[in-house]
DNA sequence: ACTGAGTTCGAACGAACGTTCGAATCAGCG
DNA sequence: CGCTGATTCGAACGTTCGTTCGAACTCAGT
């Protein structure tokens, strides 16, 4: 209400030819994401000002508005698009493999490659879980639910397979904080790359997880 | 400087009698550091304002200046508390105790212990571990490299034990990474107490490290 | 050259921010 | 009681915050 008709939407617009993949308004709009993405990384949420995404995407302050209603939803559709893209390049992945543990290190690798080529994204993401509210916060916890539950699902199957006996919630919590965690570490300087940190993690997690003996203390 | 030669630091006044282990002073601050720790845990540092910190603590906005003399400091205060406090029982733990593996499991123990049992302020030391500056981050940084130079130096005497092959570095930091991330998950009313948990993640971790094969995919 | 929709911006809004200051209140002791 | 230093507070400081508004610019179609 009160925002001019075609304003501040994604584009439904028909586009004529292949030429331009996106609108105009899309192209422009996908750009200030990017840059606000690296500014929420390195100041986080609240920490960063509408002031300093002007600066950082060569924009005007009220001119961002043109683009989107609200900080808030600035950030929403940040991480809505990542992890939006982490889940679809995962289903194309896990589409035709059917031994479980070879679906679990995609899983894993899936995630990790992801996470370091976009490394500010999902700093964004994993950091800034809470900063959204009502509606916002819903939406996206529902992708991240449905991405919770594809490993979940992923684990019992292995789970099944081997007769073994662990909690799967544990495990997959335990395996989440693994990965996530790296971009408070990750040197690129000095650790290997995405491949060979899944592979790493992979053997922990697996070995760690199979075992069929409870291994008590 | 500009501030009352006694006020907004630690006593180093001489407490006559134990029936106070110490001074008004530090007993009132330490009551505000407990409310800050609520209010920085649910709003985070820099959504937290100082008027949020007053309404929690119930007192003055200006008077709360008299115990620090800025939010900064103050979030200094906690974390430094919190990271010398599981530093300091953990190395009472480890004590008397020879065999590695029971090293790493009392490492385990003894930091989802005091996690659970202090959720709030170890949600505002992993989740805010940027949000200090200059002097205040070198000082907090000297603590956890010195928690992390434990746990890596336990792993190394586990691996020398027992002859095995695998990056120390990466071990520890995603065992970190499964112990951290717990704040973004546990429920109390659904998961286990720490005893069991750490339990659970000292098998997968330890389980996943040990076995010497490489294992590769 | 004119139109009209799409896009950008300078300037300002009221609210909230972290911090300060001087006066008021308190507690303990002569 | 009255004195003294420790503690607390209301009121304000100047700055920055997210957001808005109307005017100006761009540019394809006539």
């Amino acid at each position: 209400m009160g925002s001019p008709s075609t304003a501040a939407r994604v584009s439904t617009r028909p586009h004529r030819v292949a030429s331009t993949p996106a609108t105009r308004f899309d192209r422009r709009l996908s750009e200030i994401l990017t840059h606000a993405t690296d500014v929420f990384c390195e100041k986080g949420y609240e920490g960063a000002s509408m002031r300093d995404l002007s600066r950082a995407s060569g924009m005007s302050l009220a001119g961002l508005y043109y683009y989107f209603e609200s900080k808030e939803r600035l950030l929403f559709l940040i991480q809505k698009h990542t992890f939006t893209t982490i889940v679809q390049r995962l289903k194309a992945r896990l589409d035709g493999v059917s031994d479980p543990e070879q679906q679990v290190r995609i899983f894993i690798l899936n995630h990790l490659e992801y996470f370091l080529a976009n490394q500010a994204a999902m700093k964004v993401l994993s950091h800034e879980a809470e900063a959204l509210k009502n509606g916002f916060a819903s939406e996206l916890a529902a992708i991240k639910r449905e991405y919770y539950r594809i490993c979940v699902g992923l684990m019992e199957e292995l789970k099944r397979e081997r007769g073994m006996q662990f909690s799967t919630r544990i495990a997959v919590l335990s395996l989440f904080g693994m990965m996530n965690w790296i971009y408070t570490w990750h040197n690129p300087r000095v650790d290997a790359d995405a491949k060979q940190l899944a592979n790493e993690m992979s053997d922990i997690f697996l070995r760690g997880v199979m075992t069929s003996g409870k291994g008590r203390r």
